[in-house]
DNA sequence: CACAAACATTGATGTGTGTCAATATATTCT
DNA sequence: AGAATATATTGACACACATCAATGTTTGTG
């Protein structure tokens, strides 16, 4: 903490308490990995908004097992719906939450 | 990959490639920490927008060099700014690289 | 000059996680 | 029923990272 005497810079008052910052983190990990960003443009940019996984890992690159994970960490977080129909199980995306972290990336203005 | 008689769903078009999932993702693994979310929050709450270490260790709850820590993460990243004057050290908020990266996360409906 | 304050750097440590191989479960087809 | 396909689960492993103690560096003060 800055000295008694001199002042450093105005006090502190951060809007962001802890609860609300680790959640806002736990969103933001479930997108910060290049896999699930990429589950996520696919999904967005499908004509019917619906990708099972048997067509995302030859285009990932990565093997059934780990694209199945990351699937269940996007369901788990909010950001994408499954249903299984049949053989396969069809994902879409659930724009709501996606938008949700757009918004609390905001910077909001000092009045 | 599915069977070639019965087809799964559309073939995948993914908009976002291997390299921008990966720059997007280091972003956001930038952001994906509860204390480096409250530094950004301190940032942008504070009133005359500056904010030197010293006034951050208390309201985070971690030691120092952590702190500087985060504030070296988000410097090179691009999230803050960085001015040594006397004795302090000012940080300042970057608004436009975090609007980049809300940017990047919208939703592009497709036509 | 010596001491203190602010900040950065280094090294160590524990924890989390992305990945795959192997295996299990479910569904369809012959 | 048996085989093949689609997906999920488990276990293992390597790597990344958040954190702190200790120390270094710079700047101001006695």
């Amino acid at each position: 903490m800055k000295s008694s005497e001199v002042t450093c810079c105005t006090p502190v008052s951060d809007g962001l308490d802890g609860r609300q910052a680790v959640e806002l983190a736990d969103l933001l990990k479930v997108l910060a990995d290049p896999a699930r960003l990429r589950i996520v443009s696919m999904l967005a940019s499908v004509a019917d908004g619906e990708v099972c996984v048997c067509d995302m890992t030859e285009p990932l690159g990565l093997s059934q097992p780990t694209v199945s994970h990351h699937i269940k960490v996007l369901r788990e977080a909010g950001f994408i719906s499954s249903e299984k129909r049949s053989k396969w199980v069809y994902h879409r995306l659930v724009p709501a939450q996606l938008e949700s972290v757009r918004a609390a990336l905001a910077v909001r203005q000092p009045v």
